[in-house]
DNA sequence: CCCATATATCGATGCGTGTCAATATGTGTT
DNA sequence: AACACATATTGACACGCATCGATATATGGG
């Protein structure tokens, strides 16, 4: 997973007219960030987490893989930007970024608005 | 691009709890569907076309790619339901379906509605 | 200090897939 | 029937990446 990032603003909507291609790579980048069940399920359960955020030791039992490839995922998704990374003592908590999934919906919505 | 096809509804939002593995991996699938560059092109050519709808015949010039490429994407968009294709003597015409990505676009969204 | 624990990094592997050239299939025209 | 054209299929190849085990790098406790 490279040089996925900063996704600045980025892209009319889909409907709004033809994409270029960088346009349409930037949008792709950021669409196959989510686009991994391991990555998908760490988002729902960060996002769905009563205090709003979630210790990554209480994370790599339910989804089912080892405790590098979870590691791994956080940090694609951090890179990405759609999850925020804070080491406390040992442990390191992850939050969503919502307005980043907003960005998402945004490029994909309808061409008004 | 194996079977993403039905999508059924799918998939509580992100927000509304912890998406299990089938769901993840439904949800996924069709987000890797549109994590492309050329199939992002493909369907903002089309889907901001004047009359709704383009011939495959005027999609190969603006993607830069071969023609068994273009009609690889497009097949891969048919068969996810994120286009309808209708074939008009020795031409095939593309259409959008935009309920099909108003489904993803809700099972990213907020919880609520 | 030394150890236990939490997390990150490294190296290797196997599978999925985007791409093309070549070819096949379909469709209208003369 | 023979041809020209549009589209689809096939086969092959290269690259990306999800995954793991092993190891490295914190960080706190005795």
């Amino acid at each position: 997973m490279p040089n996925v990032q900063v996704f600045e603003g980025c892209c009319t909507p889909l409907t709004a007219g033809a994409l270029d291609e960088p346009e349409a790579v930037a949008l792709a980048d950021a669409l196959r960030v989510l686009a991994d069940p391991a990555r998908l399920r760490l988002m729902s359960l960060i996002a769905s987490a009563d205090s709003g955020e979630a210790c990554a030791c209480d994370l790599v039992a339910p989804l089912g893989r080892s405790q590098p490839t979870v590691s791994h995922h956080l940090s694609v998704l951090v890179d990405a930007g759609f999850l925020h990374r804070e080491k406390r003592g040992k442990w390191a908590w992850y939050r969503a970024v919502p307005e980043r999934i907003e960005l998402l919906r945004a490029a994909l919505g309808p061409a008004q608005q």
